[in-house]
DNA sequence: CTGCGACATGTTGACGTCAACAGGTACAGT
DNA sequence: ACTGTACCTGTTGACGTCAACATGTCGCAG
């Protein structure tokens, strides 16, 4: 028969391809193409005859051709460092959302440690990779050394300003302001403050902002607390803050961090709120669940993600740069772990 | 000059290919290939010539071509349902890692709803992405409707047996027997059970095991209480556990809903251990830190991505199934929200 | 009845890569 | 010297697709 079998071709596994769908329906291959791509100019029967047949043999499109030959990948890539974090994991199930719906695939690269080298192989890896741009949510600042692959666009989910890539994050600044406002609001006489990692932009922006908040209130600014975004860190934070009464008032860099502090506070025997107010960052779901309820700042993942794919994408079908910094604002949300403090100056 | 402009081919973007490279290195095409595949019978100073070569012109192979070629496209594609999940999201990044590692990308492909449609299409999708291996991280049985294309590989992470693809997974069932045991041991009469949704398998499983654990011995076996995973649904569960003196042990499905059940039970002023002892599954890296700290069921996400990636990338290389089942063992770990009840029958 | 635009289809070739084959050279064993 | 084997390199063609360029047909304005 006609049917060669396994032989013959390079790969194990090989579908129908356009020539077999053109033979059965009796077209070129080109009218496969226009068919298969809604280009215009094809007679409706024709174009039944030609689906007709795609559907019988079970034509796809192949992929690797398509790209090879119009040197589209139809296809984006994500670095991400470590994963497990509450927002990075977000964020790239908002991109992955976006990128599906209009068509692209996302392919994922980790980068393993936070060495230089791992996040160069990373872009190594995107660079011979089938992509048509390529979208960072590496949490670092280490990405100096690294050249990205030709003129492929990038966009940078972060809130340094020092790439020249298009940047969309949340508005940590503005977060952190929000957090520390409403604690000085209630009363309280400074805020203490738990850091996330030196190495991350987020961490940095939101520790600043704070500091600036202090500042322009003409308060004290404490001693930062270091942490590196993990609930174990805020454990430890928690126990040293724990011991001075003076502390009344604690922001944390995030929300898990918050719970190890409420931890280590319950077990030192101080109440929260009544003793100390915390204030978190992401509000995680669980946030609305811990004990107390967490007060913390909002982030709209999901809104940062379909902007960064939205850009991306702009950025692959314009010739120029736009370098714009699209800042998706974040807002307080204001549950139990909040109060006035016991003993206001009055 | 030699070197042409922008137009002429048909992609925008067109770095150096293996005919460039081959003219600065003064060989032919088929050495570069050799060079960039690590043939044997290339002379070592041709070799170098021509990776010297390739480093002047930054060449990468195209990944397109190459997959067009060799039918091969060193990618695998993962098909996941809700990426926030915590096991979901642990899984993936330990699949990304061990991908990466032998030099695999990863094709991530979210399934935005859990309509059998919205499945399809994720799998459409697949079919005509360029992978050589799909691993479904699906947490639905929903899976029936749906052609997997051609005979590509699959590998499914699930507790359930009922597809003719290998499956990896953590061992639900003996987990939330351990869970139950432990339980059971310490005095309580009988355990409760906060579940999660009908449709997840390892949900599913969990419960039965712990149905099946109690039965075995000879304890009544209270009715379920229903749950979806999150925060929330365990919150409900405890106010309706909450208000019965009765129970004093209770089992919940994963760690975020055992969250929401501490919280409504301290609310309703029941406490833990001394009134209630609970116990969560997952191991989540806040549970050490809940309050009390979570005994909980350990799963080791990271071991069942490495498996899947491994038996997948054999399952690619073999021409035949190995339907072989790997379960990832679970262990119990005991902190401070399980104790004996307060009086025992004694 | 000529000509021109809109529609419909086919032919050719190239994207970058590698498998298959086809020389080669060098050196061992006979 | 002759054969065989290990080593090294080049030539050719095809993977499946689509852009560019043919050819057509049809209907309608002039």
């Amino acid at each position: 028969m006609g049917t060669d079998s396994i032989a013959g071709g390079p790969g194990p596994r090989r579908g129908a391809s356009q020539a077999d769908v053109a033979r059965i329906a009796g077209v070129s291959g080109q009218t496969v193409s226009r068919v298969a791509n809604g280009a215009r100019y094809v007679d409706a029967a024709t174009r039944e005859r030609v689906l007709l047949a795609m559907r019988t043999v079970g034509y796809r499109p192949n992929r690797a051709a398509r790209a090879l030959r119009t040197g589209r990948f139809q296809s984006i890539g994500v670095i991400a460092f470590e994963l497990s974090s509450v927002g990075t994991t977000h964020t790239l199930d908002a991109i992955a959302a976006a990128a599906v719906e209009i068509g692209y695939a996302i392919n994922l690269v980790p980068v393993l440690d936070d060495t230089d080298d791992a996040v160069r192989a990373a872009f190594n890896q995107l660079g011979e990779q089938a992509v048509d741009g390529i979208i960072i949510l590496v949490e670092t600042h280490r990405l100096d050394g690294v050249t990205v692959p030709e003129g492929l666009p990038v966009v940078v989910v972060d809130s340094s300003a020092q790439y020249d890539y298009p940047i969309v994050d949340n508005d940590q600044a503005h977060g952190a302001r929000l957090a520390t406002e409403h604690l000085l609001e209630l009363g309280h006489e400074t805020v203490w403050h738990v850091a996330g990692p030196e190495l991350s932009f987020s961490a940095r922006r939101r520790r600043t902002s704070w500091q600036a908040t202090l500042e322009a209130h003409g308060r004290v600014v404490p001693p930062v607390l270091p942490g590196d975004w993990s609930t174990g860190s805020g454990y430890e934070a928690g126990l040293r803050l724990a011991g001075d009464e003076q502390v009344t008032a604690v922001f944390t860099a995030n929300d898990q961090m918050a719970l190890g502090l409420l931890r280590a506070l319950h077990e030192q025997g101080r109440r929260v709120p009544e003793d100390v107010s915390v204030v978190g960052f992401d509000d995680m779901e669980e946030a609305a669940y811990f004990w107390p309820p967490l007060t913390t700042v909002h982030q709209s993942f999901d809104e940062v993600g379909r902007r960064a794919v939205d850009t991306l994408i702009r950025e692959i079908h314009s010739t120029e740069h736009e370098e714009q910094e699209g800042l998706v604002p974040t807002r307080l949300v204001v549950r139990a772990s909040t109060a006035p403090p016991r003993s206001t100056t009055a």
